[in-house]
DNA sequence: CAAGATTGAGTCGTCAATCTTA
DNA sequence: TAAGATTGACGACTCAATCTTG
């Protein structure tokens, strides 16, 4: 039947958005963003800096929106633009200690968040999703 | 495993954001974004016209989303602004004849796109995909 | 010229405040 | 006062054009 299968397709988008959504607002009271916080881990994960080009590529974005996250972030207080020494051309994002701290409130948010979204499912069925969802999008990167 | 359960939510945003993005890319020929694609629809099922606050309940977003989509969609033609001879409060957003025809190209193309990203996936596992999305949602709207 | 980053314009969404009509 | 719609300001994203440096 087509209609099950278009149904998958909105149910997908649907969960999505949904969960998104919830992530979003259990983030709300440390004052990021499922958005902010992302670019603060890929930060930390690099060690506390990175090129903004790089950061754009590891949030598989443009770079035109890093600099504008970016730029959120700095006026938060929880990054500043630096020089990088070896190349003039190339900023660094730099995560600051405030921005450690906050990201490290917001982790804890998003994990809890996280593991109640999916407490609705047991391990199998979690696999299962993540497995299914991940089919439907393959080759479409 | 704990890591297994978060990498289900990523896989499942992933997923989402990677098929939207073809869906939005099959649609692009059209000139229609999957939002207005999406509010054409609602007019279509609802006979041709509705209330703006009504077309919001439809869409699932707030009022002032859809008086900018209303607005880019008149710019566009495929939908025109009349009052409510009942009360003089609300505004029908009205599509056009021009909207009807966008509408019908619209509608295949994402047709086709969807039945194109679905078939990565057999009839079973896409019923799957559907109830595990549903559930891991379910209770978070 | 290439690369890195930024700017400007536009889309799609939110919220809070406002205007008009009931 | 309520309801319907709009406006203004903002967040997060895109693309095309531009500026600076290599």
């Amino acid at each position: 039947m087509e209609e099950g299968l278009s149904n998958a397709f909105a149910s997908l988008l649907q969960a999505a958005h949904t969960a998104e959504a919830f992530l979003e607002g259990r983030l709300q009271p440390c004052g990021l963003s499922v958005a902010k916080l992302a670019a603060l881990q890929q930060l930390m994960e690099a060690g506390g800096s990175l090129p903004l080009g790089q950061l754009a590529e590891r949030l598989e974005c443009v770079k035109s929106n890093v600099t504008q996250l970016v730029d959120r972030l700095e006026t938060d207080g929880f990054v500043t633009r630096a020089p990088d020494p070896n190349d003039r051309r190339t900023r660094l994002a730099v995560i600051t200690p405030a921005g450690r701290m906050r990201f490290e409130e917001g982790r804890k948010l998003r994990l809890d968040a996280e593991s109640e979204l999916v407490s609705a499912l047991s391990a199998d069925e979690a696999r299962q999703l993540a497995a299914l969802a991940e089919k439907l999008a393959t080759g479409r990167r």
